[in-house]
Formats: structure tokens, C-alpha cells, sequence
RNA sequence: CGGGGUGUGGCGCAGUCGGUAGCGCGCGGCGUUUGGGACGCUGAGGUCGGAGGUUCGAGUCCUCUCACCCCGACCA
């Protein structure tokens, strides 16, 4: 490509609101512009990067047995209401009527389209197992849209289905999409790590994601030192202090003026933070008042909370809704309150004689203890692990690490193919629902990651294997000299014919015009003449981010470039490598 | 949806007390320059996000509204 007929141009500075280094490099370096929010457009080398990335997917896909195809991104409506989840979706899904005044939606996954195909398809248990996939666009009005192509509204995905007679082929197909999506991601040349999820709106019984490290990304991951444990911090365990043993004493309500706070409490009565109780208001989706409890040094976790109190949704509670259950903001406890579903962590279980509030202002009670003093619904594990949280494996504190979600495997189970009728016949004879699973990779998400872990002051440094080009060229000097143009030009079509990808500046900017494009663009080899090097003969070869150059004879251009392309294609096998 | 912020030429910004819009980059032309974002001359380009209001007069003040960005509850 020469970069004087390429269409977009780099951008000396980004818009000054843009925060999000992949934001702000993919914007300068002409890959991406915005439509609206969370919506964009890709300029021609940033798509070049994005199909990159989706014929990496694509190779791993079918190399496990995957069979694209293509499902519409336009759904009826009816679809959607036959697994129930026309209903339980947000606003996140787009609605809108067709002419005929019918129900449609925007594809914002594929679950439903792809069970009703196999349910027409797939009649027998010879015709199982199977795995389908495409790449397709999603729309999701995100609450919030934010980071360039991090967090979009819409995206490609590329969403896989398998589908098995049982979960013994479930857990076959869900291993193989492991091992292909390490291979994808280690192919990007991304940093990451499979930890366990919360299985969210799918509904399944396993789920795994594959987070990219990036201290901008929005999860945040625990991780074992020791290397035997690691999930997303919304469903982390921890190893929990022995129970203490001890026998509960009177109840007795003490004075503890201006302490709505745990830490204020502690420091009053100069007691730990775990000999207290602290309690945290939601209101559920359902309409339920959730009235968490957990021990003071710790802190509630919204996602397990929601598991344990069986709610879609939960919102932190106002004073009047946590006043009208008998509660009192800063000085709440469960002792007393009324219309309130009471989900208690373990750690609640496992302390008598805890220090709670009175449900008064001011006041507190001493040696309150669960089930003698009031009634706990549930107990469950809603304690959020934090940094220095002792491993649930082996007890070494673990750390925490913020990453960017690029990838997720569930375990589907029968939900979508009972709900609509998805069944295959045995060798017996008898109706079984076909076994499911799903796995998703956003294709987007994942080319703005690799900027957000690749890049350096000057811009991008993408890997060669989904770098716009594999060679930026330039010659530099005057327009006017004949000479090196004229040997620009010949490297450009001798590199081109021998099958290499060339991003050619042929403009008449200035050297250091051309060096900085180079740079922010990112391609990961540079070559450039100029009369200096002419004069020898030769053209100078760098590597992205080296500082050195090395000047390679004129002839032996190609071969020299064909053999650091395929040094620097080496670690990107996808096999593993080590650190 | 809650909180915060910003809307002025393609991009980055300035615009004081309300007085009829400016700077840098980029873009066109001419000339000089040519290995790290050149220089001179010259030119084009703006209903100041939109609507309403106050005023002799609004980019500036008021009301409403829209868009975008950032922070929180969701997800590839």
C-alpha cells in the first residue's frame, strides 16, 4: 500500500478528552474514527488489524471441528420470548417494529437463533456432536460506552456453539475451545490469564474468561502467587479464619455516639473490625428489601450476593427503604428488622459475640449473635477477596491484577435447548435436549487490547502476526531525488512480489514526518533508503522499538526481511512460550 | 440511570467587563528546504452544538434541550 493513495490520515494529537491509550493511538494512527458513542468506524488499517485477528480465530475455530456460518443480526421478536428472554433483557437490547408492526430485536447474542436452527437440523444423536461459529456484529446499548473499541455498543463477536449429546461431550467441546482460545490469544500476542466467572445473564454452569492484564482494564482478577488459583474478584474465594470458639454471652445494647461507620465503631470501642458485624442495604430487582450481614473487616460482594439471594439486580438501598424495615443507616443490624430477606456471610457463622448496631442512632449492641438474636435467611460466602486474601487452595496471600475481558467459554447446559425444543433421539429411541455450550471473543476488544499492552512513547507496536503491515518503507530526502525514490519503489514492488506486506510512504513529507507515522502506525519491521544508504548500497532495517539499526545490501533486502518476519513470527505460534 | 466535565474552522485550544471571533497544527498556491513532526509569502475555511429568552447589542448572561467525554451499577 502506498501511503500516499492510503485513505485516512494519522492525527497529530487526539481530542483531548480521549483517555484510553488504545483509544488515543488507534485514533492518531488511522485506524478508528467515531460515529457516536461507542460506535465507530475502521479506517483501512485498523480493519486490516481487526480481519487479522478474525482469521486467527477463524484458523483455531476450524482446527477444533468448528464450521462457520452466519446468523442474521435481526431477530423476531417471538425468538427471543420463547427462552424468556425478551423479558428478563434490559434496555441493552434494542427493540424496534418492523412495518407489519411485528417485534424485533437486534442480535445482541446468538443463543436463540442458534438453538432454533438446531432444532430444525438435528433430529439424531448421529448428527452429534457438532460445533457452529460465525463472526457477526452485535449491538448492546451498553449504559455506558467508554475507552474506544474496549467497550463498545457495537462489535464483532465471534460467538461458538457447541452442540452435544451429553455433558461428557459438553466438557469435551468446552476443553477444546480452552485450548483454542489460548492459542488465538497467545497468536495476538496478548499477556493473559483463564479465570473463573460469574456465569451472568447466559445462565450456565461453568464459565471461564480469559482476561488480558492491562492496568486499564475494568475486572479485577485475584491471583495466587503460587500459581494454584486465580478467578475474577466477582466470584474469588478466600481461605476463612477458623470459627471462634466461643460461648455466646448476654446481648446488651451500649451507647456509641457518632459511629455510622464500622471504623469509627472499632476505634470507639477499641475493639478489631472483626468482633463486629456490619450490615449493607440492597434493594433486589424483584422488590425485595436484601439485608446483607458480614463481619466488620470484611467487605459484601455484589455479584455473590446476588447468587445467594436469588436477585437479577440488586441497588444500594435509600435511608427511607432501609428506615421502613425497622433499620437505621450507620447503626443497622438484623436484630429487630422486619420485611427483609437476610443473607449472612459465613464469616457471621463462624463469630459470636459480634459488636452490631441497635438499629437506633447512637447506640449499639455488644455479644450479638446469629440465630439467637435474630433470624438469618441464609448463609452464604458474600465476602468480596481482596489483596492479601489468603488463596483458598494454599493459604498464600493472593494479589490483585486489573485486566480486560477478551474472551469467555460457558457451559450452557439444556437451559435454551429445552426451552425451545432443541431434542435429538438416542440409539434407544428417546428425546433428549441437546447439550450446549457458548463461547464468545470480541474481535475489536481484542486488537485494542493488544495496543493497551503493546506500545510504547511513540505509538503502537503491534505483533507481526496482526500488525496492519509486516514492513513500514520509506525513502527519505527529496522528491527530486530520483535516485532514491526510484529505489523506494523498487524494494516496494521486490518486497510485494515476494508475498511480504508493505506499508510504503511514498508522500513527500519530510524524514522525521515519516519516522514518527512509522512509529505511531507500529508495523513492527522499518526499512528505509536514502542516499546515505544508497551510497553503500544499501537500506537501513529496524525493528520496532529496537534503538539500533543494522544496514542490510540492497539484494539481499527480501531474504533478510523474510527471515526476521519469521524470527518474530516464532514466539507467536501459539504454543506455549516461556516468561 | 446517578455524579462530574466539555461543546468556538478538519484537529488542539484562547476569547477579559456583553460591543460584531482569534492562535497553533492541518489544508490550497508560490518559493526555499530535505535523516527525526521545516521556513517565508499567500489563500480557503466558523449560522460559536441546538432552541427560546434578557439586551440597543449575546461565543459571553438566563432557561430548556441535544451530543460527546470521564467516574460508578453491566459485559466480548
Amino acid at each position: 500500500m502506498r501511503m500516499s493513495q492510503m485513505f485516512g490520515r494519522t492525527l497529530r494529537e487526539a481530542p483531548g478528552d480521549v483517555e484510553l491509550i488504545s483509544h488515543r493511538l488507534m485514533l492518531r494512527a488511522a485506524m478508528i474514527r467515531p460515529l457516536g458513542a461507542g460506535i465507530f468506524s475502521l479506517l483501512p488499517l485498523g480493519w486490516r488489524v481487526v480481519r487479522k485477528v478474525e482469521q486467527i480465530i477463524r484458523e483455531e475455530m476450524d482446527a477444533i471441528g468448528g464450521q462457520e456460518l452466519l446468523m442474521p443480526v435481526v431477530h423476531p421478536a417471538d425468538i427471543w420470548r420463547e427462552t424468556g428472554r425478551y423479558d428478563q433483557v434490559g434496555p441493552e437490547m434494542a427493540r424496534f417494529k418492523d412495518r407489519g408492526d411485528r417485534d424485533m430485536v437486534l442480535a445482541m447474542t446468538h443463543e436463540e437463533v442458534v438453538t432454533d436452527l438446531a432444532r430444525s437440523e438435528i433430529d439424531s444423536y448421529r448428527q452429534l456432536p457438532r460445533i457452529v461459529y460465525h463472526l457477526q456484529t452485535k449491538f448492546r446499548d451498553e449504559p455506558r460506552a467508554r475507552g474506544g473499541l474496549i467497550r463498545v455498543r457495537e462489535f464483532t463477536m465471534k460467538d461458538s456453539y457447541s452442540l452435544d449429546r451429553d455433558e461428557d461431550g459438553l466438557e469435551t467441546a468446552y476443553r477444546a475451545h480452552w485450548r483454542a482460545y489460548d492459542r488465538i490469544f497467545r497468536r495476538c500476542g496478548l499477556r493473559f490469564i483463564v479465570v473463573g466467572a460469574d456465569v451472568g445473564m447466559m445462565g450456565g454452569s461453568e464459565s471461564r474468561e480469559f482476561m488480558a492484564f492491562s492496568p486499564n482494564g475494568e475486572d479485577t482478577i485475584l491471583i495466587c502467587p503460587s500459581g494454584d488459583y486465580a478467578d475474577n474478584r466477582e466470584v474469588a474465594t478466600f481461605r476463612r479464619d477458623s470459627p471462634v470458639d466461643e460461648a455466646p454471652l448476654p446481648m446488651e445494647e451500649i451507647e456509641t455516639p457518632s459511629t455510622p461507620t464500622i471504623e469509627s465503631l472499632a476505634r470507639f470501642l477499641d475493639v478489631p473490625l472483626a468482633r463486629t458485624a456490619k450490615a449493607v442495604f440492597f434493594k433486589g430487582d424483584s422488590g425485595r428489601f436484601i439485608f446483607a450481614v458480614i463481619r466488620g473487616d470484611l467487605d459484601v460482594n455484589e455479584t455473590k450476593l446476588r447468587q445467594a439471594s436469588g436477585e437479577l439486580g440488586l441497588t444500594p438501598a435509600t435511608a427511607e427503604e432501609i428506615r421502613a424495615i425497622g433499620a437505621e443507616p450507620g447503626y443497622g443490624s438484623p436484630v429487630g428488622v422486619r420485611d427483609a430477606f437476610v443473607v449472612a456471610d459465613e464469616s457471621i457463622r463462624d463469630s459470636p459475640n459480634l459488636v452490631a448496631g441497635a438499629n437506633r442512632s447512637g447506640y449499639h449492641l455488644r455479644n450479638v449473635n446469629a440465630g439467637r438474636d435474630y433470624e438469618v435467611d441464609t448463609f452464604a460466602d458474600i465476602a468480596s477477596a481482596e489483596s492479601g486474601s489468603p488463596c483458598p487452595v494454599c493459604g498464600t496471600p493472593m494479589e490483585t491484577e486489573r485486566a480486560i475481558e477478551v474472551g469467555n467459554i460457558f457451559k450452557l447446559g439444556m437451559r435454551y435447548s429445552a426451552a425451545l425444543g432443541a431434542t435429538y433421539l438416542d440409539a434407544e429411541g428417546e428425546n433428549h435436549p441437546i447439550v450446549m455450550g457458548s463461547y464468545g471473543i470480541g474481535s475489536g476488544r481484542t486488537a485494542a487490547t493488544v495496543v493497551e499492552q503493546c506500545h510504547d512513547e511513540k505509538g503502537i507496536r503491534w505483533p507481526i502476526t496482526i500488525a496492519p503491515y509486516e514492513v513500514s518503507l520509506l525513502w527519505l530526502g527529496s522528491a527530486d531525488d530520483v535516485d532514491t525514490v526510484a529505489a523506494g519503489d523498487k524494494l516496494y514492488h521486490e518486497l510485494t512480489a515476494a508475498g511480504i506486506e508493505v506499508l510504503y510512504d511514498d508522500r513527500t513529507d519530510r524524514a522525521g514526518v515519516k519516522f514518527n507515522d512509522a512509529e505511531l502506525i507500529g508495523n513492527p519491521i522499518r526499512l528505509s533508503v536514502s542516499s546515505r544508504t544508497l551510497a553503500n548500497g544499501q537500506a537501513e532495517l529496524r525493528p520496532r522499538g529496537d534503538s539500533e539499526s543494522t544496514f542490510v545490501p540492497l539484494d539481499e533486502v527480501v531474504p533478510t526481511v523474510q527471515s526476521l518476519i519469521a524470527d518474530l513470527r516464532k514466539p507467536l505460534s501459539g504454543e506455549p512460550v516461556d516468561d
